[in-house]
DNA sequence: AGAGCCATGTAAGAGGTTACATGATTAG
DNA sequence: CTAATCATGTAACCTCTTACATGGCTCT
């Protein structure tokens, strides 16, 4: 699991965080349609999150289990391994490097940070905003010769300020 | 070529449109090289470069001929189409839908739409502002019940913002 | 009786990344 | 003589999207 973001697996970790007793495919994929809170910030289709269970699994971030229901097709519970839970502890408290993470990534992470531990929401809050002023401290050092990089420079100046305002105004909470 | 954005193989069609007598392959990939400003918005690598030229090539935006050149491999040009060019056009003339996309897609049509015609340019962004504020106007008009979407909403109204205001800074240009 | 829910997936394909294959030529 | 440049690609591998397959059960 290790090599890149994915948020969409963390984000079946972090509904599993909070169900003790394990959920299944189907139940899981309830969180994502419509109507949802995270559906409003990341999609995901019953064929990727059956796809993305199967490779938490091998990763060994969830242990899988079957349970016979009669004459429905049999569920398979997953639940958090503890090796599962440091990851997804450890993603919860990485900030994202781009500002264009932070319409997808940081949400997710904001998400179950704020519903896992508060503290953990405020500590992400804060290491976001520090990693976010840097990167707007590099953006305006920058002095390139074209007038067309200018304009691109100034555009993530501008996403980067919004953003970096958007977070602050969190802060209080 | 229809369904999707695909902006570099808009790039590939915008640099062949100021290449009146055409382009190989090795040469289009220079300008996507470190140093370059179109790498500054634009990663293209010579693998999915010359797959796109294959794509473009079917879908009659270029036409292509071989050149010898002795004991090298030899050159393939492309060449603009009508079609290729009518394409382009029309696709520098329409703004793009969501404010994520400001950073890639707007981006790379505003390079060649300045590059191709002043005028073009002026009013791709008229067109573009107006596409972003009437989003604005529909996002403000959300009232999430959910404390979590209210922040979600406004995030993507600051972004937003944000995208409106750099483009009316490019305006008066 | 038919619609829609439960519950799992597979299949096909679009689109991209990274690395490598080839083989001559030119620059240091 | 070695390294980089010219010039074309292929191969393997990911990720995600869309659509469908299966088949019983529940509600109206």
């Amino acid at each position: 699991m290790p090599p890149r973001e994915r948020p969409a697996e963390y984000a079946i970790l972090g509904l599993l965080a909070t169900e003790e007793s394990g959920s299944h495919g189907y139940d899981l994929a309830r969180s994502f349609s419509e109507g949802e809170p995270l559906a409003e910030i990341l999609r995901l289709e019953p064929g990727m999150l059956y796809h993305h269970l199967k490779r938490l699994e091998r990763a060994g971030a969830v242990s899988q289990s079957t349970i016979q229901t009669g004459s429905r097709p049999p569920r398979q519970i997953y639940q958090l391994t503890e090796s599962g839970r440091e990851r997804l502890i450890s993603w919860l408290q990485s900030p994202v490097e781009h500002t264009r993470e932070i319409r997808l990534e940081f949400l997710v992470k904001l998400y179950f940070a704020r519903q896992l531990a508060p503290d953990l929401a405020a500590k992400l809050i804060e290491m976001q905003l520090s990693t976010l002023r840097e990167l707007r401290e590099s953006l305006g050092q920058r002095e390139p010769a074209d007038p067309f990089l200018t304009s691109v420079t100034e555009l993530r100046q501008s996403q980067t300020d919004a953003a970096i305002r958007w977070l602050e105004s969190l802060q209080p909470v």
